[in-house]
DNA sequence: CCATTCATGTGAATAGCTTCACAAGTAAAT
DNA sequence: ATTTACTTGTGAAGCTATTCACATGAATGG
């Protein structure tokens, strides 16, 4: 039986990963947990346990090494691989996802565009040509697409999932702030860019340095 | 001494003020935990666990009033009042946050843009004529910024956050794929777009069904 | 070759978060 | 007035995640 990863502990190899990138760039052979910790503002504990969930890469008295471990985590994230993505509307958000130069850099290729809007059917953005979300299930069967991105308003957002999902996508990330259903087969994941600000914004209310002063 | 709220307590604060929206437009007039729990896939709980920490809102047997709490959320998150956000970089995403209508929906304005690109200053974006951001720092401090978001590339985004820390602005927003310093009074939180299409990578690669057949 | 330093990997301990379970309160029906 | 059906608020229990602490191994310098 797999042991069960950590949502949280998925997250962080994201962060070890990009790490890595830099110190690969800089030309470190090895880095220690410490070394990374600080870099990521994490501890060098939580670092050592996460990786040893996926084996022992280091070396002790010397750390990691900086190319061999960076490549274990790409092929543990999945990103060592090109990823066949489609994005449904192209509004704001969708058009800025659409050149996201990040996306392309960890394997992840838009390469099907969909939207309902008669002005942008057909219309190209970033040498891919807009399709009708009508034909949407055919062609992300067609396509072979693996992942799609909704940026969509919340209102259409389930009745396209839908489709998705009928389509046999399996992976979702839902930039529309609404709560969409899935069946249990399908990895969904929200992205909610209000939410941070709303973050911060609780912070600013609840923890200002003045309030401080008023705690007991 | 106040209670320590958790992240993610404060997160799903975000998500039971979506709700209660949502019921308002509805005309619900009270909503019971376990409604808003089955509405954000949450247990019923935990959402009573959330609330309690901030008071109590509820009625036995009669659950929330709708409006009530929605506005008691919003209080709390201190999304019942405007914000002054300022945003820099005009770039892909940049542009798109600017135009991004959820923000004004939660009170967050933004009301000043900087880039560094000529071309771009002194351009108008929804009515905001972008500045240098060499004057970043004098612009700031007499627009009373209270919120930064970053959308500039890594390469030169610690400088800038530097600047606005300088300019004694509290709370940042960075979409930069870079682990920023800032001192410990200034509340940094990180919008990570890629992250949740490698956790989407992730489960693809580890948990899709066909290997489930493969277990012990 | 030995001492010293460094750093991993991991059980054990701790801390933090979520769920359970129930007393207590409310409303509605009879 | 009493019963029934609900639902909150919250200590306690259970579970998960993080940190501690140390045995173990590797490299370096004298």
């Amino acid at each position: 039986m797999k042991k069960k990863i950590s949502d949280s502990s998925i997250h962080r190899l994201s962060l070890y990963f990009r790490a890595l990138s830099l110190f690969e760039m800089e030309n470190y052979e090895t880095v220690s947990s410490k070394e990374l910790a600080k870099h990521e503002k994490l501890t060098p504990a939580q670092i050592r346990k996460d990786l040893s969930s996926f084996g022992s890469f280091g070396t002790r008295g010397l750390g990691y090494p900086v190319h061999e471990l960076k490549n274990k985590i790409a092929s543990i994230l999945g990103i060592d691989r090109s990823w066949r993505v489609a994005l449904v509307g192209i509004g704001n958000i969708g058009s800025a996802l659409v050149s996201y130069k990040e996306f392309m850099k960890h394997g992840f290729q838009i390469i099907k565009l969909f939207d309902n809007d008669q002005r942008k059917i057909g219309s190209n953005h970033k040498g891919i040509i807009v399709s009708d979300i009508k034909n949407i299930q055919q062609e992300l069967k067609e396509s072979n697409i693996q992942i799609v991105i909704i940026s969509v308003p919340a209102t259409v957002a389930q009745n396209i999932v839908d489709d998705v999902v009928e389509a046999g996508v399996k992976a979702i990330l839902n930039f529309a702030p609404i709560n969409l259903r899935v069946p249990d087969d399908v990895i969904l994941r929200n992205e909610n860019m209000s939410m941070e600000l709303e973050y911060l914004s609780f912070n600013l209310v609840n923890y200002s340095q003045e309030d401080d002063i008023e705690e007991v």
